[in-house]
DNA sequence: CGTAGCCTTGAAGGTGATCAATGTTTGTGG
DNA sequence: CCACAAACATTGATCACCTTCAAGGCTACG
């Protein structure tokens, strides 16, 4: 950790991000007004589902789930957000509560921006405006792709979960997902049960197609997970 | 149908909807340059997946489904647009081609507006791109309250899917989804088989809570289809 | 008046849910 | 550092719900 003044020291972290691409210093000053850097950790509540959004945020470090309540107990995860994702900023505008509650997945961090700034800076910058359109757009792409796969058979829709995020991988160790994983997970974003999940990938384990190490799990044959979602 | 110049004429209906409000009269001829009017005949294709997207559209009249083409042969519907919702608007910015087909369902009517004059006039008009957000944003709430309901028992999710078209009725006849609607495209939108669908809806015609007359579905009893989404 | 699209019904079968019990790892506090 | 709790992973048995396949009827429309 270099030892640098805090808020300058993430403004630099936070300029490489797509979202700011090609923005000067001082917009994104003005931009990240009032922000805070907060960390989390595993499991901790970044806002609750129904709680007044009164702030957005920026995730710098490790990974959050958004997660919608069931009529029933069980959780169903909409997203997961991962570096560089701005969660929360949808509903600014709307002035509703927040839809989703966010968690933390392992030790994470974040940049807070209150409410007062995404009105004054962000509502009425075309730019940005067209970025979190372009966010809002691929969130929606990978739940349509999901959903085109409801009739497919568990195995293939587990594959393609692992594959989109295994997609998101930047540069080394891209065999190894982005994001710490339990199987509970993996059943609530695809909204079946855990145990249906285990047997699936218990069987891809003694294959050796995938290892898992405290939640972290890796691809070993890439191709025949590609080629279990392809098969008839 | 009144004998009025046909541009004007359109100008005047379009300027009533949301997406439009509070516009003036000279942006609005701006923001619609180089469109024209398009009727479709029931089952007509708008555009298809895979196109190369090089115009956009807003709903006067009728309905348009989105449709997506799933591995198998079958279709998935992910939404269903009707008067006031732009469709293909939203891949305009970024160059791809349209990730799904469109096709009316009945007569319908759109307006048919360039590629160009998205870039020129709505790309950067910070109003268009917050509506054009807000619409996104409901649609994606759509497909997540959908998705909220994926372990829920297949009467529940149509009880669901029903409620939520008749939420979007304005005006008289508040019992009759606003477009017409086989079981067979109930079913491409929840990723379920049709003989299912009908099982269903069936048992709800005899029990009198619905009925159907040539794909114009007529909720009877509101308030028992509210009770099954609760029951248990 | 025939075809195409839509609706219906029945029988058989499979996939994934549920319930229950147990093992394993991680995290916490004395 | 140990003990205990909590979270996570696993396995088996049973069963319900929905799918699939097949056959037939109804209605709209050219």
């Amino acid at each position: 950790m270099p030892n640098l003044n805090s808020t300058e020291f993430i403004q630099n972290e936070i300029s490489g991000l797509a979202l700011f691409k090609g923005m000067s210093k001082e917009r994104l000053a003005e931009i990240l007004n009032g922000g805070v850097p907060r960390m989390h950790k595993h499991r901790q509540v970044l806002y609750h589902a129904g709680d007044e959004a009164q702030s957005f945020s920026v995730v710098l470090e490790g990974a959050y789930k958004l997660v919608r309540p069931t009529p029933r107990g069980d959780d169903l995860i909409v997203y997961f957000a991962t570096p560089g994702d701005v969660i929360g900023a949808l509903v600014m505008g709307s002035g509703k509560p927040y839809p989703v509650t966010a968690i933390a997945m392992g030790p994470s961090r974040c940049y807070l921006i209150p409410r007062s700034t995404f009105q004054k800076e962000w509502a009425g910058d075309v730019l940005l405006q067209q970025r979190l359109n372009a966010f809002l757009y691929s969130r929606m792409s990978l739940i349509q792709d999901e959903k085109t796969m409801s009739r497919a058979p568990l195995h293939q829709r587990i594959a393609n979960l692992l594959l989109q995020l295994l997609d998101r991988n930047t540069g080394e160790n891209d065999q190894i997902l982005p994001l710490p994983l339990t199987r509970q997970e993996i059943a609530d974003s695809l909204g079946v049960a855990v145990e249906s999940v285990i047997r699936v990938m218990s069987e891809w384990s003694h294959l050796g197609m995938i290892r898992t190490n405290d939640r972290h799990i890796e691809i070993l044959r890439p191709d025949q997970i590609v080629e279990i979602i392809k098969e008839s």
